[in-house]
DNA sequence: AAAATATATATAATTATATGCTTATATCTT
DNA sequence: AAGATATAAGCATATAATTATATATATTTT
């Protein structure tokens, strides 16, 4: 029946509300592509580091990433245990993928330093 | 394909900004099981005409919602012709209905009056 | 190997803007 | 004139960004 993925209002409005802001958004998409590491979204977005890291930790606060340190480098991915999972799914299928910006990273060079 | 009914990232991101407030998302949530006028709302939500008027307002901005004068009274309703319905839909399959709310309603006596 | 330096990320403080609500007032219908 | 709704103005809080600083890992130098 409907109900059974069904979430609490209020919590589902709090989840809404972070996926409504189109650089969180492109970042939660492009993870439901790939893993992606804190300085290829600064490269991006042509946003400041700090302005990233503080976007990222909201969604981690609310479980919809999780972070995995990697030498210097801290990757972001998404948290597919995540209570919101199948709703951050079906809002995503809704989206236009931006695998492009994975190739964009690589013809310049930003995402070797990775891997 | 998925790209079918995909959105303009921004504007999506736009869409669940809206939706990502708890009154908002109720309304439309209530919305989708029955049509409602702006003084049930106001009841609904205990909070001042103006503000519930402020809220429909933005939605109806941006298509979510439709209304129809019905004499004195403002009767709200999805607008199931939006081209952010299935996104919506798909949205509203993830909380909880909230029919119950209807049956309060007519329990107290506050939806005689619209019909 | 220890110390110094560089790189990546996180946190804190600050600021400008956006948001949601209230009260007051205007508009529209009966 | 009364009732329902909309708009305007004002205020308090939330949000998103920036700059400055702290922390953590990696690399270099001595």
């Amino acid at each position: 029946m409907k109900e059974e993925n069904t979430q609490d209002l209020k919590e589902t409005a709090n989840v809404l509300k972070l996926l409504g802001d189109k650089t969180r958004l492109s970042m939660v998409n492009m993870l439901s592509e790939q893993e992606c590491c804190v300085c290829e979204f600064v490269e991006i977005f042509q946003m400041s580091q700090p302005a990233i890291s503080q976007h990222l930790r909201k969604l981690k606060d609310i479980g919809i990433v999780k972070e995995q340190r990697k030498g210097q480098w801290v990757v972001y991915s998404l948290n597919t245990e995540s209570e919101y999972y199948l709703l951050i799914k079906d809002v995503l299928n809704h989206v236009p993928s931006e695998r492009d910006k994975f190739t964009w990273l690589e013809k310049n060079g930003f995402r070797i330093i990775c891997n």
